[in-house]
DNA sequence: TCTGGCTGCCC
DNA sequence: ATTCTGC
DNA sequence: GCAGAATGGGCAGCCAGA
């Protein structure tokens, strides 16, 4: 049944409530609430892949032991119903079938954060290899002659996205068959240097590709190879894959190696990472030289090094709490996130410039839940200045900190607005909440527009388009 | 035909 | 994406 | 330390309804 309301057609709409009533009407009373929860994707039972994994292991092999084996599988096939059906059906044996293959994607190895040069020492050891930590799309390509298949990190075929990658690139191969990962990256043409994530996002489209290409050009950026002339290269050594990578990919305007430097000490790691931050790059990834590409997890031999944690005093702000919204599952009953706002001296406004909703402890919910309440305003202040629909609107009375990766232009939120770009204001890219409710500041105190301006002119990759003011 | 709300996927 | 928490 | 579950901005596309 559900099969059929697959691909697009007239009146889905319809087709899709009358399968889900139907649905309901089989259900029992008690199984309406979890059929609903399936249908959204909302189902929360504690339970995700690994879970599953260890579950499949012991239902079909008796033994938890050979989770480790179905999890090769699932790593190089990414295909975690087809792990679970041959287990079921063929056993350990079918499990130990599986390997790479071409247009297969491979789960993609991902990497601790770290806050810090001395704590990246410290887990690494001697020496280690930097990278740039480009911001851009992570691109896995598998390439044999002028077949080109892309997958994103969540292993989506993004092809129509980039068809200049699958024109150019072959040319810059040099081996049979390959399998390399990437970073694309939005470019500025004149300069070559390089563009805001948000530049790149228009090229995510289905329509008017062909135009965007010129508009929103990229350089492909290469830092591994996991496959190569029919050979598996997931167990080579990091320096022995660098090595390979850059043997069998030519650089040219186009197609680029990540930058990569080996060091020793925290100096060095500074150093680079200066130069990394100048290029407009969010830092550094630090990567262990004799390890293998580990497929699917999150290891220690991968550390991602931002600049943001490096200074402790760092660029932090003073917002103020305009708008509240109500938390769910764990943090029912109290506010599971906060609307945030800079204040505007010149307006004497409280223009909204995020919403935060991490960085909380449990403890500080609570916190601030006690505080908050009582702010609760039943009509939003006229001088908070947002389009958002808070659940509660709160009196502009109370100042928390945050911190953030980086200022953006935002359709959405109103700091600044009018001022760098027509009809757009800034808005802050992963804010955290950094633990420290500001009872000692005045909301008039809190970090005004001129201030968010300053930042945002201060950053290395700035929007580059004619709608500047 | 246009638009606001919503979704899915990038980070 | 970041972060916190239970195990 | 892992796994899971809270939560962020913002882009294009889709669809229902104006």
């Amino acid at each position: 049944d559900i099969s059929q309301l697959e691909g697009a057609g007239k009146n889905v709409q319809d087709k899709k409530i009358n399968f889900i009533s139907s649905l309901w009407n089989k259900c029992k009373p008690t199984e309406v609430k979890f059929v609903t929860k399936l249908l959204l994707g909302t189902l929360r039972l504690g339970v995700a892949e690994n879970t599953v994994m260890d579950a499949l292991a012991i239902a079909f092999t008796g033994d938890k032991e050979n989770r480790k084996k179905l999890q090769y599988a699932y790593n190089v096939s990414s295909d975690l119903g087809k792990v679970a059906e041959t287990v079921a059906t063929k056993g350990l044996e079918g499990i130990e079938k599986f390997e790479i293959a071409l247009f297969n994607p491979i789960r993609p190895m991902l990497a601790d954060r770290v806050k810090s040069e001395a704590e990246a020492i410290e887990k690494m050891g001697n020496e280690f290899a930097a990278e740039y930590k480009l911001d851009g799309e992570r691109v896995q390509l598998h390439i044999e002659g002028d077949k080109v298949v892309l997958f994103s990190r969540s292993l989506e075929k993004i092809e129509i996205y980039y068809p200049d990658i699958i024109e150019k690139i072959p040319k810059n191969i040099q081996a049979d068959n390959i399998i390399l990962e990437a970073e694309a990256v939005a470019i500025n043409e004149n300069t070559g240097d390089f563009l805001p994530f948000q530049e790149l996002m228009h090229r995510r489209r289905k329509y008017k590709i062909e135009k965007a290409i010129t508009k929103y050009p990229i350089t492909v950026n290469f830092f591994d190879v996991l496959y190569c002339n029919g050979k598996n290269c997931m167990e080579l050594s990091y320096k022995e894959r660098r090595e390979k990578m850059e043997k069998h990919v030519k650089e040219d305007e186009f197609a680029k190696y990540i930058p990569m430097k080996l060091v020793k000490n925290e100096c060095e790691i500074e150093d680079f990472m200066e130069n990394s931050i100048n290029a407009g790059s969010e830092g550094l990834m630090l990567k262990m030289l004799d390890k293998p590409y580990q497929a699917g997890s999150r290891g220690n031999h991968w550390l991602k090094l931002k600049r943001e944690y490096s200074n402790d005093l760092g660029d932090s702000l003073d917002l103020v709490v305009i708008g509240g919204y109500f938390g769910k599952g764990r943090r029912t009953g109290n506010y599971g996130t906060l609307l945030l706002a800079t204040y505007d001296e010149d307006e004497n406004t409280f223009p909204s410039i995020c919403k935060v909703g991490t960085g909380f402890t449990d403890e500080s919910l609570d916190q601030l839940y006690q505080i908050l309440n009582p702010k609760v305003s039943i009509k939003k202040n006229p001088r908070i200045i947002s389009e958002m629909e808070a659940d509660v609107w709160f009196e502009p009375e109370l100042v928390i900190e945050v911190v953030a990766s980086e200022i953006t232009l935002s359709p959405i939120h109103k700091a600044a607005f009018n001022t760098i770009r027509k009809n757009t204001g800034l808005a802050l890219r992963f804010p955290k909440f950094t633990g420290k409710i500001r009872v000692d500041k005045a909301v008039e105190d809190a970090s005004t527009n001129e201030e968010v301006i300053t930042l945002y002119k201060g950053q290395k990759k700035i929007a580059h388009d004619k709608n500047l003011m």
